[in-house]
RNA sequence: GCGCUUGUGGCUCAAUUGGAUAGAGCAUCAGACUUCGGAUCUGAGGGUUAGAGGUUCGAGUCCUCUCAGGCGUACCA
């Protein structure tokens, strides 16, 4: 249900009645139960042109508003506000109208884009660290919301398979002989760090290294056989871990560097041509603005440089899969270098002015102590060690609850130690930097992945012990039924909000209101005691139930499954 | 040096993009069980939104300066 919109359609008909022209009509939530459901503060800025007072307008407004359906009260408030009240009666009736619906209410977007969403990005010399879970969960997170609601998604991983060190790993898998590597590509760490050993301690080893580099780049078989290998290898760890992380993406959605690798002259012949990159001191720059430093494309040796790959990615984004919207779902430190990019490779018309180029940018994972996220030793932390750890802390917090058989517990834990983390990754505005702390992402307490569950295993052990059928419309009876079905309706508006500005937060943000409210109206209203109505009772369980659906569906967009029971 | 960015109760985070008395959760204190799962709910205390000016009907949000962090700054990604 579109309800801001809907609001906003009376809201300018009002205004036309009332003989007033308005731009844009924004309906906001209203901040306080008190002043109503939702508000529109506009009248005052309208006051303002007009030059009149702020109040009267409002007034005048008032009295073309309609109020024989959706909305049940409207009211002048303070300097201006108009304060709306829903009324029940719609409220139930667009409630029951959903029940039966899988989207819960939630339609499709009326212009589909073709959104390219770039996101998790690993590096195939090292393995995947803390680093890598925020861009692989938001990314995720982002690209099944577009989906969901309606557009057509391209995942992009753009993983780091090309450079220099490439060189040392596969002379380093040469050594060790094909067969016998397994052992050792275990720990993609491990190995980097024997192949740094033998490129320190060993002449001949440092020069075959540097020479495989140029072997790759020239397309030579039995170094491109070896680089494959390694690869392959590498990457099949990251694949455990977006399982693992019930992150959705394939081998087919996987666009390496080394893809764009010969697309990359062209790219500086076209910013030659167009006169934006000028040679300085031996290597092709692009000077932005009254900047200093340049952006550099091509180096002095003529190598390129990781803006060269950028540029190749965007253009062939734009040419070859149309994209009208392309997310980069990467740390935020890295803005400038977006910024620098998007800049260029619209101004060498390598994007369509149309297309829209988002920086999604993150902030950086922290310990306790407010420094970035280390083991012991300072070194990263590996991304497999941090979720199994997740998953025995899960495990240890709900054997202390409820008797689980072994394989029942192992299930439970997984899913409940993986969604925790991810859900407390998700619930915080992904912009700012944020403190990991596993006590409290394991908590029931607070704005967590676990009351969420909790909330949704008490709705089925509810549905289980009624065990028939739940028929019958809703009915609104009170103000906490109220503002139950209200925030069951507003479920479209917070995906469509958190879209737009690609902020999972907003999600989870609405997520806890609904289940506080839901469990304040669980507390309130009793469901199925004797003294409870047939009709009433059907209500209340219809309500649960349509409940538990907004939260399975708003967990399924983050990436997290529920349970029936914990 | 230049550029970008952040600063919100003791702690961890919000604030619908300029709206009403800045909201939650931890923690603290006080309540509610003949439990539809108490892993819950009700209430209290705790804030000059780093500081100082400015813009206007109205500022945590915009502008200027100061203070304190973080990040980036010519051939890594």
């Amino acid at each position: 249900m579109k309800i801001k919109s809907e609001l906003s359609k009376i809201i300018e008909t009002a205004l036309t009645n009332a003989n007033i022209n308005a731009d844009e009509i924004v309906i906001s939530d209203a901040t306080k139960p008190e002043f109503g459901d939702y508000q529109y503060n506009g009248v005052m800025k309208l006051a303002k042109q007009l030059k009149k007072n702020p109040r009267e307008i409002a007034s005048m407004v008032l009295e073309h508003i309609d109020t024989t359906g959706m909305i049940a009260k409207v009211e002048v408030a303070g300097p201006g506000f108009i304060n709306i009240w829903l009324n029940d009666d719609w409220l139930a009736t667009q409630t029951t109208a959903i029940l039966e619906d899988s989207r819960v209410g939630v339609g499709k977007v009326e212009k589909p884009q073709r959104v390219v969403v770039d996101y998790s990005g690993p590096n195939m010399a090292k393995q995947m660290h803390v680093g890598h879970l925020r861009s692989s969960i938001i990314g995720d997170t982002l690209a099944t919301l577009l989906e969901f609601l309606g557009d057509e998604v391209i995942r992009q991983n753009h993983i780091g398979d090309w450079g220099t060190q490439f060189g040392m790993l596969i002379a380093h898998l040469e050594e060790l002989g094909t067969d016998g590597n397994t052992q050792e590509l275990k720990d993609l760490e491990v190995f980097y760090k024997n192949a740094k050993v033998r490129f320190d301690e060993s002449e001949d080893f440092a020069n075959k290294a540097r020479d495989y580099v140029v072997k790759i780049q020239s397309g030579d078989e039995h170094c491109l056989k070896l680089w494959q290998s390694f690869i392959d290898a590498s990457l099949g760890h990251c694949e455990e871990v977006y399982e693992q992380l019930n992150v959705n993406l394939k081998k087919e959605d996987v666009r390496a560097e080394s893809f764009y690798n010969d697309q990359l002259p062209q790219v500086i012949e076209t910013l030659k041509e167009k006169g934006i990159s000028t040679n300085s001191n031996g290597a092709e720059c692009v000077f932005l603005g009254d900047d200093e430093t340049p952006i550099i494309v091509q180096k002095s040796d003529g190598g390129f440089l990781y803006a060269t790959t950028d540029l190749a990615a965007l253009n062939f984004r734009d040419k070859e899969l149309k994209a009208d919207r392309i997310c980069y779902v990467v740390d935020a430190r890295q803005a400038q270098h977006f910024k620098q990019v998007f800049t260029i490779a619209k101004q060498a018309g390598m994007v369509r002015e149309t297309v829209a180029l988002e920086h999604i940018g993150f902030g950086t994972m922290m310990d306790k102590g407010g420094k970035p996220f280390k083991t012991r030793d300072g070194g990263t932390v590996k991304l497999v060690d941090l979720l199994n750890e997740a998953v025995v802390r899960a495990k240890e917090t709900i054997k202390e609850r409820e008797a689980h058989s072994e394989e029942a517990l192992d299930a439970l834990a997984k899913s409940i130690g993986i969604g925790a983390v991810k859900y407390a990754d998700l619930s915080i505005s992904r912009e700012s930097n944020y403190i990991f702390n596993l006590e409290k992402m394991i908590s029931f307490e607070g704005n967590t992945s676990l009351y969420m569950q909790y909330a949704y295993a008490r709705i089925q052990s509810i549905l289980r012990k009624h065990n028939a059928e739940v028929s019958g419309e809703i009915m609104v009876g009170d103000a906490i039924e109220h503002r139950l079905a209200l925030m069951l309706l507003k479920f479209e508006d917070t995906l469509s909000k958190s879209a737009k500005e690609a902020t999972p937060h907003t999600i989870t943000t609405y997520l806890y209101d609904l289940v506080t409210v839901f469990m304040k109206f669980y507390e309130l209203n009793p469901i199925l005691r004797d003294d409870v109505d047939e009709a009433t009772k059907m209500s209340r369980l219809q309500l649960a139930t349509l409940t538990g659906n907004v939260i399975k569906k708003g967990l399924e967009i983050l990436g997290i499954d529920v349970v029936d029971k914990i």
